[in-house]
DNA sequence: ATTTGTGCAAATCGTTTGCATCTGA
DNA sequence: TCAGATGCAAACGATTTGCACAAAT
């Protein structure tokens, strides 16, 4: 994705293509996709000599979220995972390692969940497949 | 569950009996399932006269949980919950209300789960089906 | 007697916020 | 020009930890 690209998508967004937010937005979505928290984002945003603070790593990633650029990772733990793959897909998590990443496949469905009770409806589902070494 | 079959149970998980930790075993296990967090028992063990500190509420639930007595549940958001029921299951969970409830079924499969990656196997699965409230 | 648990307050850590200063349109 | 964005540091809220005291074996 160019510059460009990402300079219309935020506008799309309603949100200023700022110097930071396409600099982070080029990190987040210039490489496929990305599972990331936002101390990783920061460090990441410095690397390249973007200088950026962090409090404004977490603003923007909270905006994107927002507005729908990305979707947040329920992990237990202390920090947060942003995930630049908003479609509907699943997540393998390997705890030793607190490595995030998708499983691949579209396949994936679930059988046999119950009505939900009377006047709620379903919204997102969230699965963690968690992984751990083959020890045997 | 009597006292006194939590009391065995604790020594069996390698913890003494204390005086705090049979009583917020008491809360936790003396009800049917339930979900909730540190601060939510801190609060009920406090209104059941049986003053313990909040720092000695979150060693007691770690502790717990590392002897499989507990389950942890992976919201995003700031406070982690702890489930009593340890058994393979999953989450109904309602945003608006930061309540967390079982699914009733066991029928609930997953299908066209791909192979693990190499080296690795699959461990504990984690589903939290979001509910809101129905609109229309 | 010894080991382990408890309480309190202080320390941590991720995340958010207030406010003065910049910057994009 | 001027609403909106950024940076910094301070504020925050959940959770953990150090240490002196108390309780369990």
């Amino acid at each position: 994705m160019n510059s460009e690209t990402v300079a219309t998508r935020l506008r799309g967004a309603g949100l200023r293509p700022t110097r930071q937010r396409l600099a982070l937005a080029e990190i987040l979505f210039g490489a496929g996709d990305r599972h990331i928290t936002a101390e990783q984002l920061h460090a990441e945003a410095v690397a390249a000599r973007v200088p950026v603070s962090l409090a404004t790593v977490y603003n923007t990633l909270n905006q994107f979220t927002g507005a729908g650029l990305l979707r947040e990772v329920a992990i237990e733990g202390d920090r947060t995972y942003f995930d630049t793959n908003t479609s509907n897909h699943y997540h393998y998590y390997v705890e030793r390692e607190g490595r995030l990443f998708d499983i691949a496949s579209d396949e994936l469905t679930i059988k046999g969940l119950p009505e939900p009770p009377p006047g709620m409806e379903v919204g997102r589902i969230d699965i963690i497949v968690r992984l751990k070494a083959r020890q045997s």
